[in-house]
DNA sequence: GTCGCTGCAAAGTCTTTGCAGAGAG
DNA sequence: CTCTCTGCAAAGACTTTGCAGCGAC
């Protein structure tokens, strides 16, 4: 009983965190803190997902219909968000740009060619490796992606 | 001293074997042998460098003008080949797809963010880890793609 | 000669931008 | 009150498609 209200209070807290982190950003940028900005971080926050700035912006319209959140908003944020690496893009094959919360802890990235799902994983061995080879070429590392494309589990019953 | 390989100028497959796999995947697929096709994988072999299909498009119109190709051509042959895996596509930030030929060895890449320059490089010990990943997570690799971003050694200079 | 290919231009997508009114600070 | 944000629609950038003539086989 207590883990629930202690799962649900860390998931809050977190959250507010990461709405003070984006408060703060505006602020030391003179920016303004409005509805839809809020709207638009909650909503990657809570779905947890990969999502296209169209996916996105149909969630937003379908639960806060009278807010009439136009596209060009969703654009402009997920932008602002990047800039300021508050959310990473994920571009792969025809099927666009994706973006994800970037606050949580690096992971890489499985994706089903067949149904489009992302899985992720995190592989302390591969991230050293990384680190060590990036050293000795002489390239200064400030991030990376890898993604593995095969077909997933369910995929594979059908 | 370390099992990281660069092949820069590692071209493994010869000009002639490629072209005569090009012509007999057209034969398979009932499609014909025609110069602009030939010019593209050509110019794609020549530079052994990953090139957006506009830049491609840009190089054979220098190089062939006379033939004066199509950027639609440049794209339905770009797909054709993509399908059929003899390149690969590589995409990232906002710049856009660039395009490889896939025949060679598999490599991963480093992506400068200032020039944009790409370079390769192999390890053998990620490619281990990765297929153990995918077995151990009941996924189908097909295929991976990895990217380091940063800085490469001529832009740390600036 | 047949049927796929090509260049062109038009049409699609996806993303960005200009603008005038709305709203945060 | 000021100055940024927003939705809208128009404009851009990039890619695909329809078409009529061309060219490989």
């Amino acid at each position: 009983m207590s883990n629930i209200t202690t799962d649900f209070n860390d998931k809050t807290i977190e959250y507010k965190q990461l709405l003070d982190d984006f408060k703060q950003l505006l602020k030391k940028n003179n920016l303004k803190f409005t509805i839809q900005r809020e709207v638009i971080l909650e909503t990657l926050y809570n779905l947890d997902e990969h999502l296209t700035p169209e996916s996105l912006h149909n969630l937003i319209q379908k639960k806060f219909p009278d807010l009439n959140t136009g596209i060009a908003t969703v654009y402009r944020t997920l932008s602002l968000l990047e800039e300021s690496e508050m959310v990473t893009s994920l571009s792969f094959g025809a099927q666009g740009k994706k973006y994800e919360l970037g606050a949580k802890h690096h992971h890489d990235h499985f994706i089903c060619t067949i149904c489009g799902s992302i899985a992720e994983f995190v592989d302390e061995q591969i991230e050293e490796r990384q680190r060590k080879i990036a050293q000795e070429l002489g390239f200064d590392m400030k991030d990376h992606s890898m993604q593995i494309y095969g077909i997933c589990k369910n995929c594979q019953k059908i």
